[in-house]
DNA sequence: CACCCCGAGGCAATGGGTTGCCACATTGTT
DNA sequence: AACAATGTGGCAACCCATTGCCTCGGGGTG
């Protein structure tokens, strides 16, 4: 069924077990025409190593897992791509595990795959703190797109994008700002929120809330709704999802943007291009945050616990259609 | 650093290995206070076996691989998806592997693979009859959104897709259609276009082609340029990425979708239903796909190998905008 | 009371690769 | 010429869970 072990090439190549082991892993520790001949065998029996057989002893896996908690948000393919070329440069596998949205699921998932795998990257993970510090205690751990002091952390930097985000707006003469909510457990909705909310003070705006909504095109509307009857000019969309149901829903009831109300997402996803009008969102180099999480966890043994590095990259307004002129 | 093991158990229990290891995989075999104590006493330790120590010996590792050409192309998410949910009903993990579009790259991860997991799904895999074989040869494989005889596949049904889109385009009075095509290496581009051909000619219209183009939006651009300069009527692009890049140099030129030319795309992409106009796409139950490869790869060992199962799952023409009646 | 059967638990081999330590041979040192 | 240093290769323990086979003791049968 399997390929051949490292006992057929020992004995095809007329030499102990050991000597075909340290022939590939200490290339000094063995003469060079054994060398040479057990690669030869080794090679024409088309032997491999078995990983699980190396893992066992060693305790290392080359394989670190990605956590995301809804793989069918569009937003997470650029990190699962950075983390997978990332991972690849160092011939390490990586595991993809998707949550469903779910904070038992992921728990789950990360206990089973616990003793297998040599660290945790999580996106935008739905678990309460209490439950990353566990994993972390158990195996290196990195999170993107949320911060907990003392794990190491990727994330894209919203204080100063929601700045370039306010700015904006305000240069474009609107004098209020309405957030339109994530999810009421995303430590990125709160983060959001707050950013904005510091800025648009700082410009001498209003900002608002409201929510929280399900990031995603089906709950456009309801949030559509209230920003129009909060009477907002501008609103900035938890993410690009939300934002363009909402700008569906503004269709629907005859509203055009951005001529009577300004929208903005998060995340720069492709649809943030297609739709009508496009979509002004913040985004960034998210290939790189997928990139910098594997190579942070890669080198993770190398750091003290109490010295985790938090990443900022920087984000990049996206300037279409959907933003323009205060009514 | 790694967590206890059957050994710590079965100290702290007073037992042997053997009677905490019957405990978990055949709860008959011991009594059923033992049975109690060791189980408490594992949770207590926080005691979770170690996969790989259990992958060697049973030769199961409890994995399949699903390689995917490009993870970056959007219809590939619901496979994904449904390849995980029926994985994680069997308490199987999924390895998600990304081939950048390289069949070398592919290739390698699959040798590297190969030792380590039960058997491998390929999505719209680049790789060459004779790669697929000798991979069937090591491992169980399961083909999607491809065919090969003697390898198990799962894929939507185009023949009878192309005909509804025919049908479809013969209803609004075109008598001609143009097929934009995919990868010279794509099976599906291969399928696809004999499938247009065919159901073209059942109804008396006619079929050309052009291309092959990268099914991306970037190469939308020359694609419309070409149907345009064939005076075509009626496009139908490889997939839905490509069907939109045409429909942006369409309205740069200056020309009306689907007022002067229509077009339809594969797929059913979510930016399929928000760009504009809305996009025609043939689409089905690619949750399902997935969910179908990875039932199959999981009874793969009950089968011969001559009797390897060709499924074939319903499409769904989802008519948008872009189609109108010919000019 | 002798014998058998059955339930329950332990011993030890197994899987594939790694590595510390030892053995042997060759070459160099004094 | 006796001995040390260096280079190569082998032996065997180890990682952790599983499982075939054996043992021991208690209950049932004749």
């Amino acid at each position: 069924m399997s390929g051949p072990t490292i006992y057929d090439v020992a004995t095809a190549a007329q030499v102990a077990t050991s000597t075909v082991s340290r022939a590939f892993s200490q290339p000094g520790r063995v003469s060079a025409d054994t060398r040479e001949r057990i690669l030869a065998v080794a090679a024409e029996l088309g032997y491999r190593p078995n990983p699980h057989a190396r893992a066992l002893l060693s305790g290392k896996h080359h394989t670190v897992a990605m956590v995301v908690s809804d793989i069918t948000n569009p937003h997470y393919f650029d990190l699962i791509r950075g983390a997978e070329l990332r991972a690849r440069v160092s011939e390490y596998t990586l595991l993809l595990v998707n949550a469903e949205e779910s904070p038992r699921v992921e728990w789950e998932q990360i206990q089973r795959l616990s003793p297998a795998v040599d660290g945790f990257v999580l996106a935008a993970s739905r678990l309460p703190d209490e439950n990353l510090q566990q994993v972390a205690a158990q195996r290196p751990v990195v999170l993107m797109s949320r911060e907990l002091p003392g794990l190491a952390s990727v994330v894209l930097d919203h204080v100063e994008g929601c700045r370039q985000i306010v700015a904006h707006l305000a240069s474009l003469g609107h004098r209020d700002v309405l957030y339109l909510s994530g999810p009421r457990n995303s430590w990125m909705a709160a983060t959001r929120w707050a950013a904005l909310r510091a800025a648009a003070e700082q410009v001498g705006i209003s900002a608002r809330r409201l929510g929280p909504f399900t990031p995603k095109v089906s709950q456009g509307g309801a949030a559509a709704d209230g920003a129009v009857n909060a009477g907002a000019t501008a609103v900035v969309a938890h993410n690009d999802l939300l934002a363009i149901g909402v700008m569906q829903r503004l269709a629907q009831r005859g509203l055009r943007v951005p001529e009577d109300v300004s929208v903005v997402g998060f995340d720069d996803i492709f649809a943030a291009d297609v739709c009508s009008p496009g979509l002004t969102t913040l985004g960034g180099a998210h290939v790189d945050v997928g990139r910098a999480a594997v190579e942070l966890l890669l080198t993770a043994g190398v750091r003290a616990p109490d010295d985790q590095p938090r990443v900022l990259l920087p984000t990049e307004l996206v300037l279409r259609a959907s933003t323009g002129p205060c009514r």
